[in-house]
DNA sequence: GTCCTAATTTGTACACATTCCAGAATCAGG
DNA sequence: CCTGATTCTGGAATGTGTACAAATTAGGAC
């Protein structure tokens, strides 16, 4: 398994730049970093990177499927290297905290809409939403009566 | 059941204004409104009303969970007045259209997370991504191997 | 090894939804 | 009718992220 950028790059058929190298080795050793953490992480490892060329390199690697970005809301987007795996994640909505969560159901499909509406779906995404144990504690938060929505 | 806005903001003991009254209304009659849209509705209903109006009316309503907000990725939030129902959500890739779709496990909580890492937990949200019929036309997509991740 | 060309990266400017500000005007509820 | 809550005007600012032309570089050909 060990984890080759260069390998994976040059089986996508696309240059293997210094840039993309970093941005994946980063991502695949910081899951759900940002844009901005991983110019920041690209930065250290290989010198100078200008920010828009790691918004460049996130897209192709995730328009090739290198990269799965994750969006959520009043955050910027993150990205991982878990592809094609299944799992759901797990945000607090104190800090931004994004955790992995294996599928709760098990194989994909995990879950199937009750009603199609003639879409063609391709994928049920889950997020589970709740606060982290250290946001919990400052914002003293005590069990409440977990609803569910 | 007779959705009455006045009664609405009334009971959670804030002021009734046109302008509440106005975008409760058209976010009630148009399910995942943006804030422009509302913009534009309420404007049509009650003449003239400021956009900042609209943003502050809309935050102040989702707080006191008259509104939920929805903010999908590449989208301007939307806004919906079905609270507290279970619901879900069926986004097209293309044209960012959202549809309400019925929670395919049943009664809440209708999903658990395998593991809670210490979270506590509030909210299971689930959404379906793919096509809208249109835009599957539009895009010449043919039903694919509706890979579930 | 050297060179060529298309792919990549850079830098600057811009787009967009949304928030913040602050004073003045208006309005709802008691 | 008072008074504090709300809204208005409008401008400025924020934070992500994209557009585009110019400069640089990777990878293959010679």
């Amino acid at each position: 398994m060990h984890f080759d950028p260069a390998v994976l790059l040059r089986d996508k058929g696309i240059y293997v730049t210094a840039p993309r190298v970093a941005a994946l080795r980063v991502v695949h050793s910081h899951p759900h970093a940002t844009a901005d953490d991983v110019l920041h992480a690209v930065t250290n490892e290989i010198g100078a990177v200008s920010r828009q060329s790691i918004y460049d390199t996130l897209n192709t690697l995730t328009e090739l499927g290198l990269l799965r970005r994750i969006q959520p809301p009043d955050s910027p987007a993150r990205y991982e290297t878990r592809i094609n795996d299944n799992h759901h994640h797990l945000m607090c909505r104190g800090c931004a905290l994004v955790i992995d969560i294996d599928c709760a159901v098990g194989e994909r499909p995990c879950l199937t809409a009750s009603e199609s509406h003639d879409f063609i779906i391709d994928e049920a995404e889950v997020v589970y939403w709740g606060y982290c144990p250290s946001c919990q504690k400052d914002l003293n938060i005590t069990n409440p009566s977990h609803t569910f929505n």
